[in-house]
DNA sequence: GAACCGTGGAT
DNA sequence: TATCCAAGGTT
């Protein structure tokens, strides 16, 4: 039955093959629901360090619950998708707070905390709890795809239905957490997105897609993202030896990471900036526009970001009047430091002003 | 159900 | 350079 080959040659793989992982050397459901949760949409290489600084700072669960949200947004600072942090803080609070520092052990009672959804819960019910649920991630699809011959557009949400129904009946129910860390690992290393090397794949004899020739068209995925320009003009206003900045609020990218005061222009730079009340009422005060950077450009999933910045030294008078309810606080050079920032930030300050502003 | 939310590496 | 997309979740 082709169900049974796909399984015992992929487990037999597995005993061979799998990768040496951090995470995997004494799996309990805190370090396993941590790795997960970095492991989002994000590649083994960029997350393991993350991983082994959160560790190293936050041994269970009850000491990540006692941090402040400042510290842990400022630790995730870097890996993106920052509502994982939110909720990661959130989640260890609820754990810590309302379960007795213990994670629910089933599939159904992981997915009802913040930053748990199906994935997540079926990835932690299995390798920690043993209960046999497929996780259906980017690399199930398209390993199970191409070998079946599913032409499911997986972009739409019933795809996943299938996919789950689908791995139920295949998944070894003995070891159902190796079984789904060895779909992951041949998706990641053999069956690959691009160049998949089908010569080494153990499951080449059965599958479907290199029968085919059609590696290159399984999985299906139709949804295409459009990307937004935007211009950002962030005049860094500094009084002295400190410099103002902000917490960025919800309904924008980089929720409760901090920036400067933030004009947004349609196009490129222009006579625009006269139009910002704040800056008016600066260069009222005999303050002027000191110096400009060259243009960052930023990369987003969803934007692309076009940003300059212009630094502004302001007089110490009249100043708390003007920035107020603007949010905008004044940080020295060492407060900046522990402030979460993003990487567009981060980058502004360490290679355009490094060795002005902050001190190296 | 579709859109949104980061960053970095590979091709 | 442009595109894809990586152990997804939330709204």
């Amino acid at each position: 039955m082709e169900e049974s080959i796909f399984r015992s040659e992929l487990m037999e793989w597995y005993q061979t093959s799998q990768r040496s992982l951090p995470w995997r050397e004494a799996p309990n459901a805190y370090s396993c629901w941590l790795s997960e949760i970095i492991l989002q949409q994000t590649r083994v290489a960029q997350g393991a360090p993350y991983y082994a600084r959160f560790l190293e700072t936050y041994p269970t669960v009850q000491d990540l619950a006692d941090a402040p949200e400042e510290e842990v947004m400022r630790l995730w600072q870097g890996l993106g998708y920052y509502s994982r942090a939110r909720n990661l803080h959130k989640c260890a609070k609820t754990v810590s707070h309302e379960m007795n520092n213990t994670f629910p052990s089933t599939y159904a009672g992981l997915q009802k905390l913040p930053g748990i959804g199906k994935y997540t819960a079926a990835a932690i019910a299995s390798i920690v709890f043993n209960e046999a649920v497929p996780a259906v991630d980017g690399n199930m699809y398209r390993v199970f795809a191409r070998y079946f011959g599913i032409q499911t557009d997986i972009a739409s949400p019933k795809a996943f239905k299938e996919f789950f129904e689908l791995g139920a009946t295949i998944i070894d129910s003995g070891k159902p957490g190796d079984f789904n860390q060895a779909v992951m690992d041949l998706g990641a290393t053999v069956c690959t997105p691009k160049k998949p090397l089908c010569d080494t794949c153990p499951l080449a004899s059965g599958c479907h897609a290199l029968a085919k020739g059609s590696q290159g068209d399984l999985p299906v995925k139709k949804k295409k993202i459009k990307v937004r320009e935007r211009h950002l003009n962030y005049i860094v206003i500094r009084n002295g030896d400190k410099t103002f900045m902000r917490k960025r609020e919800a309904g924008d990218v980089w929720q409760d990471l901090y920036d400067f005061h933030l004009i947004e222009t349609e196009k490129p730079t222009d006579f625009d900036l006269l139009t910002d009340t704040v800056l008016e009422s600066l260069i009222k005060t005999g303050a002027s526009l000191a110096d400009s950077s060259p243009t960052f450009k930023h990369v987003l999933s969803h934007q692309r970001l076009f940003a300059r910045f212009y630094i502004i030294e302001a007089q110490g008078s009249g100043l708390d009047e003007i920035l107020q309810n603007t949010g905008l606080k004044a940080y020295t050079d060492q407060e900046i430091e522990s402030l979460a920032k993003p990487i567009l930030i981060e980058n502004y300050l360490k290679k355009y002003l490094d060795g002005r502003l902050l001190l190296a």
